[in-house]
DNA sequence: CTGATGGTGAACCACGTGGTTAACTGTTGC
DNA sequence: GCAACAGTTAACCACGTGGTTCACCATCAG
């Protein structure tokens, strides 16, 4: 069900949160989102990034830190490359199709 | 902006539709959709697809064909794997200085 | 103890998205 | 020429999503 992944990637605020992530963790409370956006709404996403296997966060005292689970990045990759060879395989065919002929 | 590849194919029924293009082109009518899916929908579906970059269509007489883009796909798998190389350097890293305690 | 900090939960709202039906256009086959 | 076919446009609708505010809880510093 690798759609989640990229469903929980489309949004912008997401994207910038999963890239200030791969630099490692942080706290909800200094991720990178528009200026004036309210915690709840930045607690709303990492929500939808977790549910996606994205990321996974424990909270510590009174702070939750977030990091960033690369297993998930990873089945999103595999997805991409997989698609991607088999197109580029076809092209190749059909291009040796056309050198035999 | 590579969110929007990522929205597109946040959908299930576009991530078919681009998973059967992978095979090879294909008219608008004869896409993997959700059986009782009208045509006007699916059309929908592949504007958002062509919109991200992801698929280009021609007319060729009364029938559209949609063909994959290699290159967005490409995108895709670069901006995914340079995250998870960043974020697995900094594992290695972390890895390396434990040893030397 | 007390106040400030960081996060949560609930209720609410605007708007985009995914879907429909109906009516119409351009092609193709006979 | 006519009927069937493939797509297209427009109008419409239900619901999910991204955001807000307000009230609240728990923790840390002094």
């Amino acid at each position: 069900m690798v759609h989640h992944q990229f469903a929980a990637l489309g949004d912008p605020t997401r994207l910038a949160i999963v890239e200030r992530l791969a630099r490692g963790p942080a706290p909800v409370g200094s991720l990178p989102v528009p200026t004036a956006m309210s915690l709840p709404a930045v607690l709303k996403h990492v929500r939808v990034l977790e549910e996606a296997g994205l990321v996974s966060t424990v909270k510590r005292g009174r702070v939750r830190e977030c990091r960033l689970r690369d297993d998930a990045l990873v089945a999103v990759a595999e997805w991409t490359a997989h698609q991607q060879a088999l197109w580029s395989a076809r092209l190749d065919a059909l291009g040796t199709l056309l050198e035999e002929t």
